[in-house]
DNA sequence: CCTACCGATCGGTAGG
DNA sequence: CCTACCGATCGGTAGG
């Protein structure tokens, strides 16, 4: 029985990324051990230290990865080539869907960060930064009331509680799905709650 | 030297509270250890279990109490009898002025409760409840857009992303103080971010 | 209110 | 001599 070494090999680390992003995600970084995760894979603790140096990397592996398809869903947004209010609500959208079957991953990615390495927590924390400032961009385009360079990255980290928090409460499995939710919060964050506008007719 | 048991007893277990809560903060639940904890508090680790039964119990103490804060905040500004819009702006800005000072308190809260045994878990998340749904009243007074009762949680859960996440991210220390910041996410959430209103003149 | 410890389990690595 | 893996156990440290 001939194996297939490469495809065999990354069929498992992914696997291992998967299931480790699950304990950390419900027992936070120091809580899940390294022999919980083996076994929630059905492999030896000794095998994951083969795809990983330390428990350290495979945290980093993690939320690497994942920062890495936050950036190209900015970009394939950005292909798009749309209005600002538009682009703006597609790039809503797309995260929110993307953290639907990422949950696990992106829970990770806001509880257990800090506990990595200075230069590997560098890495990450600069993707972040990348993708924060292409939504900073977007809002800008779209003549905000506050157009102080200053609130240029506090308003994009308005909308990030907007969408960030969301996934702490909203059930998968609930009445409200996660595609309805991406379009109130789009609608609260470009026109607000209230149905009159603030400035008289 | 006669001891006035009472006030030391008090003055210490708030004392271990506050160091506790910046451990936690810092490390996470698990990645604080009570010898850390006794030792920034300057006391043996047996004393901490004098004041609190376990590890457990002390996240408990720390929560609970943080979370009558917030409760006893919502009842202060509903005395204000305010309109709706007043109300709510004063309820964003006296969060977020608690929050500024108890910043280890309430990253506690937000990464740290899911640690709580079941009992414990669910005394601190109905007194959450109860803050959700006060701030979803004074919202659905506000004359919505999206008037749908399913809602009503959902935007009050728009909000708390909005403030819950600046504490993420916002220096203390940085040229943006957190009285400025409450404006700006009231202004958010009331009214948006487009200088324009969504609906013709 | 402390020192001295415990049963157990941690992250990580040995030989084969 | 390599990569891919296992059962067993290392030195330290956790909560109590």
């Amino acid at each position: 029985m001939p194996r297939v070494r490469g495809a065999a090999f990354d069929a498992q680390r992914a696997s291992i990324l998967e299931q480790a992003a699950r304990a950390f995600a419900t027992a936070g970084f120091h809580g899940a051990s390294m022999a919980q995760i083996a076994h929630a894979c059905g492999v030896s603790k000794a095998l994951l230290y083969h795809y990983h140096r330390d428990k350290a990397q495979l945290l980093f592996d993690i939320v690497d990865s994942y920062m890495d398809r936050l950036l190209a869903l900015v970009d394939e947004v950005a292909a798009l080539a749309l209005p600002p209010e538009a682009h703006l609500r597609e790039l809503v959208l797309r995260f929110m869907r993307e953290y639907e079957h990422s949950q696990a991953r992106h829970r990770v990615l806001v509880q257990d960060v800090k506990f990595l390495s200075e230069p590997a927590r560098a890495t990450v924390v600069e993707k972040q930064r990348r993708v924060v400032d292409a939504f900073a961009r977007v809002i800008a385009d779209t003549k905000p009331r506050w157009a102080d360079d200053a609130l240029r990255v506090p308003l994009a980290m308005i909308l990030f509680g907007m969408i960030n928090w969301t996934f702490t409460w909203l059930r998968a499995d609930g009445p409200l799905a996660y595609g309805d939710m991406a379009d109130v919060v789009t609608g609260v964050f470009l026109h607000g709650v209230v149905a009159q506008p603030p400035r008289g007719c």
